[in-house]
DNA sequence: TTCATATCGAGAAACATTTCTCGTTATTAT
DNA sequence: ATAATAACGAGAAATGTTTCTCGATATGAA
C-alpha cells in the first residue's frame, strides 16, 4: 500500500542497528533527567554523562525527528516522545511468550516492557505440572494450543525463553500462528520462512565481549605456552 | 626481526565487537554439529545455516586462530577449541551478582555460565528477608559486605541485576572492592572510573532494534496521531 | 596420474558508522 | 542593541565492517 507518506513537520529516518540500540539508553537517561526536574539538555551534556561523543547522540537523535535549539539543546518533554514515536513504543504490541523457567519468569515479572510497548498477553509451557499454575498473573498454558489462540487472537510478536533444544519446535508453531517477529532468547539459531523476523538475544554473545576485553586490558589469567 | 610480534604459532587477533558477539553464536552451532556426529565444516555451509556470509564467517573465525583446509573447511573440535580459548572460556573467572529478583535468579540458576568460564561465586542483596536465604545453592549475603569479600577473594568481575535506583550505589561498591569488570543489566548509565570496563546489557535495546524493524516491516500499527 | 571443483586465505572494493569541520542561530552579557 | 558564545545541522573526512575477487590447494573422479 502507500509506504512514501508525508507526516507533516516530522521527518521519519532510517535509524542504523548501532543508533537503534543506543535509543532506549538515550529514553532511560532522558527519564532520570526529567524526574529532577530538567527541562532542556544539550548533546555535550548527554554525551558527557554517556560517554558518547556529542555528536553522535546528534546524529541518533535526528533520526527521531527532533528538532534542537542552538546554544539551548532539546526539550527533555518533546524528546521523550520522539523516541518512543520512532521506537513504537507509545502504542502497545500484545506478545505470546514460551517458557516458564527463570529467564521467562523474570520476563514475565519485568514490569518495564509496558512502557516499552510490549504486553505479554499469555504464557506458554510444554511441563505438565506448570500448566495451569499461574506464574505473575500469567496463567500458564499448553503450548499445543499456541498456534490456534494465536491466530485468533492475531498475535504478532513472539518470545522464546525455552531451552535451546526446544526452541526450533516453539519458533514453527509461532510461525504457524501468524506471528511475524520473533525474540529468541535461546541460544539456537532457528530456521524459519525468511518473511519471520527474528532478533537473537545471546546471553553469551555480551559475555563474550566482556571476557575478550578483560582479557586483553588486564590479562584476565591468560595461560603461557 | 622485521616483525615486532612473535607470539608463538597461533595467532591472536584482535577481533571486531561484531565478530565477538558472533563467536558464541559458532560456537553453540558447532556444539549441536558435533553431537550430531560431524567432523569438519565449511563456511560456506555454517553461512547457510546461520544466514551469514561465508567470508564473513571466515573472518570472524580466523581472529582465533584456527587454520582451515580447501575443499574441506575445518575440523570442528579444533575450531571450538580455538573459539573457547580466544574467548578465555577455557579458564574460569569467578564473580560477584548482586540482586537476587527474577533476573537475578534466572542468571544464577543458569548452568551454561560454567561452560562459558563463568562461576558465580557469592550472591548479594539489600533486602533483609532474603540475605541468609539461598537461591540456586547459593547463600545470598548482606551488600555490605561485598567490597570487602571482593577485596578478600581477589574477584575481577561483577554483575549487577538490580533495579536501575541502585545500581550507582552497587557499582561504587564493586569498585571499592576492586572489580575491575562489570556486567550491567540494569538499565543505568554507570558514572565510574574509567579503568573499569562495564559491557552493558540493556533488554530495552534488543526490543527497540525488533519493535523498528518489525514497525518498518509490517507496519505494525502506526498511529496516524 | 591428471582434471574438475569446493574451499581456504588474503587483499581490494564497497558499504556503514563515527568523528570532524564549518556555517548558522538563539541566548546572555555588555 | 550588539558582541560573544554555546550548541545545532549538514556535509566531509576518517575509520570500521562487510562483501567481493582471485590465486592456491586438498580431495574425489575419470
Amino acid at each position: 500500500m502507500t509506504k512514501e507518506q508525508t507526516e507533516g513537520n516530522k521527518q521519519e529516518r532510517v535509524a542504523s542497528e548501532p543508533t537503534l540500540r543506543r535509543l532506549p539508553t538515550y529514553h532511560h537517561y532522558l527519564k532520570t533527567l526529567a524526574e529532577r526536574g530538567r527541562d532542556v539538555v544539550s548533546c555535550t551534556h548527554i554525551g558527557n554523562d554517556l560517554r558518547l561523543d556529542p555528536t553522535q547522540v546528534r546524529k541518533d537523535l535526528a533520526v527521531t525527528g527532533i528538532r534542537g535549539l542552538p546554544k539551548v539543546g532539546y526539550r527533555i518533554d518533546q524528546l521523550l516522545t520522539c523516541i518512543e514515536e520512532f521506537l513504537g513504543w507509545n502504542n502497545t504490541t500484545e506478545a505470546f511468550l514460551v517458557g516458564t523457567g527463570h529467564l521467562g519468569q523474570a520476563l514475565l515479572g519485568y514490569e518495564g516492557f509496558k512502557r516499552y510497548g510490549l504486553e505479554i498477553v499469555a504464557a506458554f509451557d510444554s511441563d505438565e505440572t506448570k500448566i495451569g499454575t499461574t506464574v505473575a498473573a500469567h496463567k500458564i498454558l499448553p503450548v499445543e494450543k499456541l498456534a490456534n489462540l494465536a491466530r485468533r487472537m492475531k498475535i504478532r510478536l513472539g518470545i522464546i525463553a525455552v531451552p535451546a533444544a526446544a526452541a526450533q519446535q516453539v519458533a514453527e508453531a509461532m510461525a504457524e500462528g501468524g506471528i511475524t517477529g520473533i525474540w529468541n532468547f535461546a541460544p539456537a539459531a532457528l530456521s524459519l520462512p525468511p518473511e519471520i523476523l527474528v532478533q537473537n538475544e545471546n546471553l553469551a554473545s555480551g559475555l563474550a565481549v566482556l571476557s575478550a576485553k578483560i582479557g586483553r586490558l588486564a590479562g584476565l589469567d591468560i595461560p603461557r605456552e
